[in-house]
DNA sequence: TTGTAGGCGTTATCAG
DNA sequence: CTGATAACGCCTACAA
């Protein structure tokens, strides 16, 4: 058996709940004693026990994290190692420990989240994706139990305490850019329409398009995993219309680096034929070819606020509910070219 | 408050530790009993307190995982995913939860796991990493704490439970598949020399060139993170020694993107100018331009192997040290070819 | 300022 | 087959 208060309080020759109030720091016990039993601590290389305190505390300093199901590109996005990072450090700052769901499929990472709730197993619990429904979030709500998602809840949104950017905004102005290039052709590839994230930025696309008096043309909106395979066809799709688009906006880095890839084996040019512009800007956007202009979303940020956000809803009896923007920042690389000076190398129809 | 053992035990009219003995389907208790007590666990939504358990049982059903240190490229490395989605799979299938380490600098993430291990946390630790010099598996060797590491281990690899490819191997049979196509001069740009599988790449490496009789070259070898602006003057360096290498061999698919946007930059094609071969095979390998050819070292396999060793270790009393090697392979893409033909076309030194 | 005692929710041992 | 009862290690009134 490990050593204990008790093996603690016999060697300092005072009372175990001496030694507990000198671990939790209590101001009423002379310095004497205290110096005492911190000596007895070290002498014998004493460790709390954290079950121990969480079951007479009723609290676990455990955040759980809820990650989409591992089918998804998600997990091999590299948004997750960054947001992660973040989660990481906040938690950390105030001792947090993160326990991660497991299970594949969504049954079973429901099933996980309420072994970790109803088991008591953390204390809070955060959500790194946001869905039109998502049984998970309503089983929190449900419960009352404290959650903090990072996205843009689907509804209720006043009533959840979020962390995300302003995707609306970001892709209204990145579609701002590529209209002040002088693109009027401008098409849309995004991902998963269940995810809001994707909602959001076809939103704010449509809405730069709609200022700018250029009607929206529902064939140049794709949605489609647009890795490997698939890609191709639905590219070749676009690029065959009658009047093909001279820009794309792409959900998302690793969908951009698929669709440059297509682009490539069919021996289009970017950004010379075709422009592209995409989210996230993780580390590879850069080393793509061409390098991949981006929307910096500061990811790191997202995950670093919702720890944060989360902490101190369980600290704070009666903590509002708050919504935190994390601001974003076009990042000009060399996928996106003026179509007013490369117009006359244009692909011909 | 919430449902406890007692209230089933009350409204079922059994005692508490009869209830207790149908959560653990103890075979001596009437079927009469149990069907009782079920109803009233049903009817009053109880579920068990992970953490009271924990303490009563001494074990928590949860595996620490210690990631290297945030700064390390690892993080952003689609590897870390994906391990991930093996280990927690693996957990999974025994429902265990997974915890990870937080912390930034390595003296942080030793306290954290200081914190797990005699926190009594977890039960066990997985190493998502191999270093030659690593106070945490001293640490964790010091005091018999259960954990298996996933990368072979710098010393003592007989004492200690591990889940690894044979990178020796793999590099070696990469190295002779360059040799095959007629490459004579090839180069290796390695990561940090701290990790195992940078050390046992090189090894493999400068095996296989000595099998083929041909004299390694320390020019020809370099260490460095490469990504971004490092990189450019690395490469150039390299390629402007008398005899620049037509052949390369990188230990990691993230640093080969790295390698392959500053020979774009300096207009020099792959693999028509020179060949590229990494490891790894992480999902945008292929969709880089030109696609990687990549040694596939199964990542998922790796977490999922590495889980259920664990468990393994934690269920069986004396489970004995193991090592499990998990096969690689090389996924041959278009971004090495052949000397022979090239060689009409090749850059004239 | 410190000690005593009961409780946090389970499991396990021992009777019966 | 089932019921008391004592742990597990810590916290926190309440008492002194």
């Amino acid at each position: 058996m490990a050593i204990t208060i008790k093996d603690v309080a016999k060697l300092a020759d005072v009372a175990p709940s001496t030694v507990s109030r000198v671990i939790a720091n209590n101001p009423r016990i002379s310095d004497k004693t205290k110096e005492k039993v911190k000596a007895a601590m070290d002498e014998l290389g004493y460790h709390p026990n954290f079950i121990a305190r969480s079951l007479a505390n009723q609290s676990t300093r455990v955040i759980g994290l809820v990650l989409p199901n591992s089918t998804d590109v998600f997990f091999q996005n590299p948004f997750f190692p960054t947001v992660l990072r973040g989660l990481s450090d906040g938690a950390n700052e105030r001792q947090y420990a993160l326990q991660i769901s497991t299970g594949k499929t969504d049954d079973e990472i429901f099933e996980g989240v309420v072994q970790m709730v109803q088991g008591r197993r953390v204390d809070g619990v955060i959500l790194l994706y946001s869905r039109t429904e998502d049984k998970v979030l309503n089983y929190l709500r449900e419960r009352k139990f404290p959650f903090v998602v990072i996205g843009k809840p689907f509804k209720d949104v006043d009533q959840i305490t979020y962390v995300d950017n302003d995707n609306y905004k970001a892709s209204k102005e990145a579609t701002n850019y590529l209209l002040s290039l002088g693109h009027k052709q401008i098409g849309f590839i995004g991902g998963d329409l269940n995810f809001v994230v994707t909602i959001e930025r076809i939103l704010g696309f449509e809405k730069a398009l709609r200022e700018a008096n250029i009607e929206s043309n529902d064939e140049y909106i794709i949605h489609s995993e647009f890795l490997r395979e698939g890609g191709q066809e639905a590219i070749s799709q676009l690029l065959n219309l009658k009047n093909p688009p001279t820009a794309l906006v792409v959900a998302d880095d690793l969908m951009a680096l698929g669709v440059l890839n297509t682009l490539t084996e069919m021996k289009i040019s970017v950004p010379e034929d075709i422009s592209i512009l995409s989210f996230n800007n993780v580390l590879f956007s850069e080393l793509s070819n061409p390098p991949l202009t981006s929307v910096d979303i500061n990811i790191f940020e997202l995950g670093y606020q919702a720890s944060r956000s989360l902490i101190r809803l369980l600290s704070n009896e009666n903590e509002p509910v708050r919504r935190i923007i994390v601001p974003h920042k076009l990042i000009k690389r060399v996928s996106c070219s003026s179509r007013i000076i490369d117009i006359k190398t244009a692909h011909p129809n």
